[in-house]
DNA sequence: TATATTTTTAAGCCTTGGCTAAAATACAGA
DNA sequence: TCTGTATTTTAGCCAAGGCTTAAAAATATA
C-alpha cells in the first residue's frame, strides 16, 4: 500500500470555503457530513464535491472515507475556526467602525476573511477590543480556536412573562435582518414575552420596556435569546 | 477589417497589478511604456507581458500598438487610480488604526487593495477622515481619480540653511523605511539643512530642531520635501 | 434480492498565468 | 542603405484550479 502523502500547501480560496461549510455542517451531529449535503450548501455538483474532498483529504484537514461522509480533523477544525474568526472580526469592524448595517456585511466579510496576514488579524482583534461575539451574536473563536459560547434558546420556547436578551439569530439572511431592523429588534435588546397565541404559536414581546412587537412562531424561532 | 471587440469583464487580480505597474511606469514621461520595462517591474518574461498586453488591450484599459509600447487609456487610468486609492487608504488604516509601522504595510495592502466593494472604500475613506496622503506621503486619489499632489523636491536639492518638511519617499522598500525610522526621520518631520559636504554631496539636517542626522547624497535623494 | 439513491470515477472544458523557442520587427552604427 | 543587435511578438506548451456531464460503483432500502 502506497504511503499516504500529504500536500502541505496552504488552502486555496475555494478550499477554505468548502472547509468552512463542512465545519458548519458537522456542528452538532457526530455523524460524518455527506457529499450531497456539501453539494447543497456550496451549490456545486456532487462530483465536484468528491473531487474537492479528495484534495482536502490530501491536505489532511478532513478524514475522508469514501462513500461514508467526512469528518473534520483537528487541523481542519483549527483552520476552519481561523477563517470563521477572521470573518466575524471583520463583521464587527464593518458594523462598529464603518457603520455598515448588519445585513450588509456578509458579502464583504466573505472576501476579507481570506486575507492571509496573521498579524493583521491580531491587531484588528486588539483594535476592536477583543470582541467575543459578532454583530449577529455568533461567538468569535480566539486565536487557538477556542469558542466561548453562551447558553441560548429560540425565542418561541420562552414562557409567557419571562424575560431575556436577544443574543443571536439563526437565519441571518439579509431579508430577515432587514425585517428585524424594521420592527426594532436587535442583538442585545432586552425583551419580555407579554402575550402568546395558543393556536398558532405567535407571540408578542416588549422590547426594552418600550416597544411592543407581534411576531409569528417562525420569526420567533429564528431569534435566539439568553435568559 | 474585423471589428475591435471589447471584453468588458472585470480585471483579474493579475491584470490589476499589471495595470498599476503600467500606470506607475507611464507617470511623468509622455512616451509609451515598453514591454521590457513592464517585464522588469513585474518580474515576468517579456513574452508573458506581450500576452497580458493583448488582454489589457481587449479590455480597453490600454492602447496597444505592437512593437511601440503602450499608453494607458482614460478608462485604464481611472481603474489604476482606483486600485492605488484603495491601496493607500488601507495603508493609512493599517498605520493609523492598527499601529503597523510604515515598513510593514506594503504586503498586506497589496492584498487588501483587491477587495471589490465600492461602498467599503467610501466608508473606510470617511472613517479615516478623508486623508489626502498615505503614510509614505503619496497622494490618495479621490473617488473620481483626481489627485491633489503637492510640490516637492528631493532633499539633496535643497540649499544650505533652507528648511522644509518631509512629505514622501521615493524608495519605499522596507529596508529604507526601517533605516529612516532608526535615524529618526519620518513623514511630516520639519527639517533644516545645517551642513553640506561639497565633494560627495552628503548633508547634515536638523530634525524638528532637535536631532541632527548625517546622510549620504543617495539617501537624501530618496527623501522628498516640501518647502 | 432487486431497485433506488448516493457517491465516485473518468474524461473533459475553461480560465488564468506562466514558460521556452523561434520568428518578426525596430533601431543604430557603419 | 545595409546589417547586426536588441526588442517584441507569436506559437506552442504546461500546470493549477475549479467546475461539468456521463457512466460506473457502492450503499441503502423495500
Amino acid at each position: 500500500m502506497p504511503l499516504k502523502r500529504y500536500n502541505m500547501s496552504p488552502l486555496t480560496y475555494a478550499e477554505e470555503n468548502y472547509l468552512k461549510a463542512i465545519y458548519h455542517l458537522s456542528e452538532g451531529g457526530k455523524k460524518g457530513v455527506s457529499t450531497n449535503d456539501i453539494s447543497g450548501e456550496m451549490k456545486t455538483k456532487p462530483a465536484s464535491v468528491s473531487d474537492m474532498l479528495r484534495k482536502l483529504g490530501e491536505k489532511a484537514v478532513i478524514e475522508y472515507r469514501k462513500y461514508y461522509g467526512v469528518h473534520i480533523t483537528e487541523e481542519g477544525k483549527k483552520l476552519a475556526l481561523q477563517t470563521i474568526r477572521k470573518h466575524r472580526l471583520w463583521e464587527v469592524f464593518l458594523v462598529e467602525k464603518l457603520k455598515f448595517s448588519w445585513d450588509e456585511v456578509h458579502e464583504v466579510a466573505d472576501e476579507l476573511e481570506h486575507i492571509k496576514s496573521r498579524v493583521l488579524i491580531q491587531r484588528l482583534d486588539e483594535y476592536l477590543g477583543f470582541p467575543k461575539f459578532d454583530p449577529h451574536g455568533d461567538p468569535i473563536p480566539d486565536e487557538y480556536g477556542d469558542v466561548r459560547s453562551r447558553p441560548r434558546l429560540p425565542l418561541n420556547e420562552l414562557d409567557l412573562h419571562s424575560t431575556g436578551q436577544i443574543v443571536a439569530v439563526k437565519d441571518s439572511s439579509a431579508a430577515f435582518l432587514r425585517y428585524l431592523d424594521k420592527v426594532g429588534a436587535y442583538i442585545g435588546a432586552r425583551i419580555k414575552v407579554t402575550d402568546m397565541v395558543e393556536f398558532d404559536g405567535s407571540i408578542e414581546i416588549l422590547v426594552d420596556n418600550k416597544k411592543s412587537i407581534f411576531m409569528s412562531k417562525d420569526v420567533a424561532g429564528n431569534i435566539l435569546v439568553m435568559q
